[in-house]
RNA sequence: CGCGGGGUAGAGCAGCCAGGCAGCUCGUCGGGCUCAUAACCCGGAGGUCGCAGGUUCGAAUCCUGCCCCCGCAA
């Protein structure tokens, strides 16, 4: 079986790579275009582009996937497999393959459709998430379900490191699928409409901590936007970027700092506190708690807005 | 030339504005106390103050140029 694969940040490598280490035939990888970054605007190339080029596989690079219907035929791929693609597909991309187009998605459906699905399920507060492999429709994530992973939420658990180990079930799966595709064993299971939940790309504004909120919510922002955008607050004339959290103990004026060990920075919030344990300050680094204490950029009392 | 913060001991910082002995917390090493400890007490080691030049009797501090790191914005 000939297919494509499509994807775009570093969550579609390990995906890509695990299907060229299985051997599939591979005719292409479509990703999207390179972008400037950083400070410089330094023009840099997609994860999985990198890693296409480096075992020698075709990339195409479509400002519109839909504009390119039939150079992707001309491909004559049998399937296409997206995970984290970055762009819609119509009606005619669908129709382009024999086999259809399978997408991999970092949540169980129908919950958390859309493009921020691993920081949905951390701020919903989620004990239990997973990847899911549907047969793309025209509907966001709304296609049925070839097979699902699980994977549980831990505490303090960031939506970078639950990001990788996401990026590795969607590894697995896609393999499997690829098997039963392959061998024509496809039993879907229609999702649930009824139980559908979306989340929107995130904004820097959206990781905005209000400490007046409970604790359990506060603690699901900092660790749903962490590594980036980063949930922040105001601090002394600058802002502070949050990367970790836990719930704690007590409970006091919101936004107040109750105290400042090498455990944590504990701040008190609208209902509960909680813990944070990794911070940076405008200009710094990432500082670890002991490292805020040894330097005193934070002491008891200070506060957040 | 998008805006801004920063580079001082292994780590995090103060000192700079207003030039005059290199300082704080942590770590580390040695000793002590303790049933014990991430606790406490005593002592020690560890610095081209990002680089280069300039001003000065004297520069971490003032001036000029360069390198590097980071926050915001894209």
């Amino acid at each position: 079986m000939k297919i494509i694969f499509a994807g775009t940040p570093q969550f579609a490598v390990a995906p890509l790579q695990a299907l060229i280490n299985k051997g599939c035939d591979i005719v292409a990888v479509v990703t999207r275009e390179d972008k400037p970054f950083g400070r410089k605007g330094v023009l840099t190339p997609p994860p999985v582009k990198v890693c296409a080029l480096s075992h020698g596989i075709p990339v195409y690079q479509f400002k519109k996937i839909r504009e390119h219907v039939e150079e992707l035929k001309a491909l004559g791929a049998d399937a296409m497999f997206t995970c984290a693609y970055g762009q819609l597909l119509t009606r005619e991309v669908l129709e382009s393959f024999p086999l259809g187009v399978w997408n991999a998605h970092a949540s169980l459906l129908p919950k958390h459709r859309g493009a921020s699905p691993v920081q949905s399920a951390i701020l919903a507060g989620e004990e239990v998430t997973g990847v899911t492999i549907m047969k793309t429709e025209l509907a966001l994530d709304a296609g049925d379900m070839l097979l699902v992973k699980r994977c549980a939420i831990s505490q303090g658990q960031t939506c970078g490191e639950l990001s990788e180990k996401l990026s590795s079930l969607a590894a697995e799966a896609l393999c499997e699928a690829y098997d039963l595709i392959a061998a024509g064993d496809t039993n879907l299971l229609l999702q649930n409409e009824g139980a559908a939940t979306y989340c929107t790309k995130i904004k820097k504004e959206d990781a905005k901590v209000h400490f007046t909120a409970p604790a359990s919510r506060v603690c699901a922002l900092i660790n749903a936007m962490s590594p980036s955008p980063a949930a922040y607050a105001s601090f002394k004339g600058g802002n502070v970027n949050f990367y970790r959290a836990y719930i704690a103990e007590g409970s006091g004026p919101a936004g107040t700092v109750a105290e400042v060990t090498k455990k944590g920075v504990k701040v008190f919030c609208g209902e509960g506190a909680v813990l944070i344990t990794e911070a940076q300050f405008a200009g710094g680094k990432r500082l670890s708690a002991a490292d805020i204490l040894n330097g005193r950029k934070i002491a008891a009392g200070d506060t957040f807005e």
